[in-house]
DNA sequence: CCCATTTCTGAACCGCGAGTCAGTCATTCG
DNA sequence: CGAATGACTGACTCGCGGTTCAGAAATGGG
């Protein structure tokens, strides 16, 4: 009869990582370290990952899955809205939605601090390096879309430029994240997706009576791409 | 007689260097890769550095010398703003002020943009990690003492928080000097600065008629802190 | 108890790369 | 020319840490 496998053995490992890839990064945690913080030995390490960069490579994949995950359910709960309503209940409706979704948003960041921070600041020269500025991609995106959008609806001024918009708001988040790093507690950031909202709201807003202007007179001021570069690489 | 030094190996070790850090992050950096970049010997390289390490640290002591001048000058420049300009006439000197201010940070992150990019994402691990972040903390704090000075003048809402908005301008500030790092030519971020500004300016804008409020009215409503957190603590 | 089996251990292996240092080079001086 | 000197070279040393694998451990069955 074979010995039983420890059943707690893969979890503590990987948290053990995760906290070691956390305090010191992904190259200079060392797998004696890891083991040793969760009292298991170098070669049970490799009976359940084939290295540190492995390991590490499965927590990703888990988080990028969440981000993916989350990105979908918003872009579709964003069709919904802008299906069911117009006008000025659009725009109350928009607001609660924005809220509602960077919360969530912010909420998994925390969930992931210690993995994202790792990614933040300690991939390069590493297989992850870009992972998660790549990920910041994929919302810049999404901002300008529904930018272009609600600047069809006569809702945002067609002079505001979504790439900027995205700008602004994921870089506040990126901020934000990288404090969630260092936080013992989770920190209450209500009242900053509130002023975020109102801020770029106010600032993107058309003038007063502005949602009176024709869609088209809007649509014909293509916002100009504000970071014109030759180089379309991105690595 | 001795035999006289290389008056270009010192420099030349920089410059090649600075590329292989760029290229594989400070850790992944060989010695034998550095050297061989500039057809140098690894002998030679410890007649001028002690380590790798060293070598970039004084790399980055010039970064951080030239961001705290950009920092002094900005902070003279915007006192004697303060100290001129009352009204109207002030919003535009504050409007040009921060435009060319901008631009001129910009062009800098733009100038050491290979520096900026390993110190953003491979500096954990090594003793240069949190140093362009701490950086950005120095922006934030700028950017809120402007914002509660330019409340008390009544030229901006006393609701708005001078760290949120600071977290807008830096973030996004903090997006540029990444895409920086991939750029082959130099971008063109003229239309950037100016949306920015427009946003936030109308996003932090007095009601109508605002600056007829009485100064004492605003200073009365501080702004709440945005992320309530028991730690104080960055690092 | 012994046996069979799989899980687990940690000493040993081995490759990598930072750093060293004996020897060479480049220069002027006598 | 040889001597003196500091700059430079690159083969070699050595320690680190990832990885391996012979042996120990844990388990149930007979």
């Amino acid at each position: 009869m074979a010995r039983p496998a420890d059943p707690h053995a893969r979890s503590a490992l990987i948290a053990a990582a995760r906290a070691e890839f956390a305090k010191a990064g992904i190259q200079k945690a060392r797998i004696e370290d890891i083991t040793a913080a969760c009292g298991l030995s170098k070669g049970a390490f490799y009976l359940h990952f084939d290295s540190k960069e492995a390991l590490f490579g499965e927590v990703v994949a888990e988080l990028q899955r969440a981000l993916e995950q989350t990105r979908r359910s918003r872009n579709e709960a964003f069709r919904e809205l802008t299906r069911e309503s117009k006008g000025r209940q659009f725009l109350e409706r928009m607001a609660e939605f924005d809220a509602r979704e960077d919360r969530r948003l912010l909420d998994l960041l925390w969930a992931w601090r210690d993995v994202t921070a790792v990614l933040m600041r300690g991939a390069q020269g590493t297989e992850f390096d870009g992972v998660f500025w790549d990920t910041l991609d994929f919302e810049l995106e999404r901002i300008a879309a529904e930018c272009a959008q609600l600047k069809t609806a006569g809702v945002v001024r067609g002079d505001v430029s979504g790439e900027v918009l995205g700008m602004m708001v994921v870089g506040t988040y990126l901020l934000v994240a990288r404090r969630f790093a260092f936080a013992k507690a989770k920190p209450d950031f209500e009242a900053l997706v509130l002023m975020l909202q109102q801020t770029i709201s106010r600032g993107i807003a058309p003038p007063t009576r502005g949602a009176r202007v024709a869609p088209q007179r809007l649509s014909a001021r293509p916002a100009a791409r504000v970071l014109s570069t030759k180089n379309g690489s991105r690595r």
